[in-house]
DNA sequence: TTATTATTGTCGCATTTTGAGACAATAATA
DNA sequence: TATTATTGTCTCAAAATGCGACAATAATAA
């Protein structure tokens, strides 16, 4: 039965799932400010969410979790797919032709690449400080960029961002996931800023801390002394 | 360009994308009781999910909408996607492959069935009573089945059933999603059973009727006289 | 006709949660 | 030693929630 799209394929076309590729949506935040990962294509001015294609022998999670790794340079990362996007309007050939061209990719074995594809799309969350984001062959730069300042996006990738933020906002209720944002340790005015910065408002302070507090989620840990004129707040790392 | 995969297909092979698949968790409610559509197959004892493959001409909701329609005669149906399952587990050819063994396909145009599959999962909810449960050409049956004593299912559809129920939970809370399993005109009690039988709890009814109420999106119409000796129930519809 | 029954619409009250301001405590600096 | 900026915590009012209660009412039984 193995032979049977063996017959048809190239190396290429079996080491990967035809039409299926992810997208993911990778979360952080520094200076006060929501950011993520934008790639950006040799020769071309494309500019695109880190994404791959899925290996046939791999768990579609996995899969993802591997080329995370290859962007940032981390494993253990919190991630969570939120949407698949399967739209006809989102098979644009000719965009991969052009990628495929600047890279001097004629040959047949990436013509399977030209095909329709859906996307899976996942967000992640990760600690600003310890990405060193890497391009992949196509791409001339990993960086990161605000949430309200990212460049034009091809296909449909501006469509995939404001899902996962809309996801990500709705999350936060549910879940304490504000911490995967942050280091190890961080003040409860760290955390606040997260939060005010993935929902684009302004909370308060007493009824903030309050709310979290009352999960019990985290652990108060020693003083933070900056050497700033005022009270040093505690230390806070999430688990027991 | 088109040529790229003509050139390797049969006409099934083209009508369908290789390796996506979806399946739809069909969620309907009578009797006080939460229930799915559940198909068995031809001569094999299978029981799975309503599900198909995805045309290559459509939009993957557009799919699901057209097979959702085929399986229950309805169209406009509320239908949320929920998750994209892509474990390597879930590939069993042998399965597939005594389904269309049951069907008498042995032959070529069918074997990229065998082949892996991810599968995009939705939920639908729908009117209990104006549902037609119509099986395909593969199966002996399409019925319903009280989600308490659902059949063992094939492949990993029971996962996706227990997943399909916790996102509707959760969305129950943020979306009055419980009326598209009633009429058009319904009482309270009548909603308040849906979200026990969803939430698997009982609801007080004072607050719970002050709390729908309260959300302003319900109608009031004229009272429902059932001939029964107490007081007759307002009727109420969706929107404004 | 009148009492009975079951269920409905609504109210009241206690409890809990939330929003927002206030104040003392405290590191570092002037 | 006073000043500054920020923190931890408290209080109080307002809003939301949980829960029981009661009168209203449609049909039936007496």
């Amino acid at each position: 039965m193995k032979n049977l799209y063996l017959k048809y394929s190239t190396v290429n076309e079996t080491t990967f799932l035809r039409h299926i590729a992810y997208d993911s949506v990778i979360f952080g935040f520094s200076g006060e400010k929501l950011k993520i990962l934008i790639m950006k294509y040799h020769n071309t001015g494309l500019y695109a969410l880190p994404g791959g294609f899925m290996q046939r022998d791999k768990n579609l999670n996995d899969a993802v979790r591997r080329g995370l790794k290859e962007r940032t340079g981390l494993e253990n990362i919190y991630l969570e797919q939120f949407y698949t996007f399967g739209d006809v309007a989102r098979y644009k050939p000719e965009i991969m032709q052009m990628i495929l061209e600047a890279n001097g990719h004629h040959s047949e074995p990436y013509q399977w690449m030209l095909d329709r594809f859906i996307s899976v799309a996942y967000y992640a969350l990760i600690n600003y400080n310890d990405v060193v984001p890497t391009p992949d062959a196509l791409s001339d730069s990993c960086d990161w960029y605000d949430m309200d300042k990212l460049p034009n996006l091809m296909l449909d990738h501006a469509e995939i961002v404001a899902k996962a933020l809309q996801t990500l906002r709705e999350n936060l209720e549910r879940k304490l996931v504000g911490t995967n944002l942050l280091p190890p340790l961080f003040t409860l005015t760290e955390l606040q800023k997260v939060y005010e910065a993935i929902l684009g408002e302004k909370l308060h302070r007493g009824t903030f801390q309050r709310k979290i507090l009352g999960l019990g989620l985290l652990q108060r840990h020693e003083k933070q002394f900056l050497g700033k004129a005022h009270k040093a707040p505690f230390l806070y790392s999430f688990g027991d």
